[in-house]
DNA sequence: GCCACTGTTTCTACATAATAGATAAAATGC
DNA sequence: GCATTTTATCTATTATGTAGAAACAGTGGC
């Protein structure tokens, strides 16, 4: 496998949400999303470098908006999946239920 | 959440490795079951790093085992995954699968 | 026009995780 | 004793994850 090909978890995570979003994912909300589904409250700050990184590996590309009628509406900058992030969210998802085949979840806390 | 909750992506397969291989999780075994699963060719350096990494949060224990009577039979350092690392390894796939909830794999290249 | 406010993006610095590659150790067989 | 095998350890570097503050661009009240 070529070098740079795997997804990080927290890259594999703000991709899923981008996909989730479709043509509303901006920081912002890709920030909220994560957070409603995994429980866990990132930082904006995380989730913009990790949005510029998954840019600079062409695994996303992203877009600015215009400004919305809205109170403090900023022009967003939206962001899409390209062919190659959807590749990599695939073999991911591959490589991990091959790791995870034939275990059944949750896992007791005592195995063997 | 607490912090220093999360796996890192490789640190998961590593996990994995040790529960799919029960009483028989030693390094170099560690490394041959993600290469055989996952397709990469990690080197063993990576893996042992990683599993001292888990060791030092707790999520593994690691025990010297007897030296096998074959040629190059060298003792082996065997893994086990803890408590902890088990509760580690369920939220993961709980928070992954929350946020894949509803999306059919393989994904289409074309998203939207 | 100025100011407070809101939702958003950008910047900067640091901490943690991933990875490679070389070296060392402990056993066997001849 | 020496070559060979299997395993483990060490050292260094790059990549990823995370936080927090600052900057921007708009609205609305007065």
């Amino acid at each position: 496998m070529a070098k740079g090909d795997t997804l990080g978890e927290f890259e594999h995570l703000v991709l899923l949400a981008i996909v989730r979003l479709r043509d509303d994912a901006y920081g912002m909300r890709v920030r909220r999303e994560i957070a409603a589904r995994t429980g866990r409250d990132v930082t904006i700050g995380a989730v913009y470098t990790t949005l510029e990184r998954l840019a600079a590996k062409e695994l996303v590309t992203s877009e600015l908006g215009d400004a919305t009628p809205e109170r403090g509406g900023r022009a967003k900058r939206t962001f899409r999946v390209t062919g190659a992030g959807v590749q990599a969210l695939n073999r991911t998802r591959g490589e991990m239920a091959r790791m995870t085949q034939g275990l059944a979840y949750p896992l007791p806390e005592v195995i063997g």
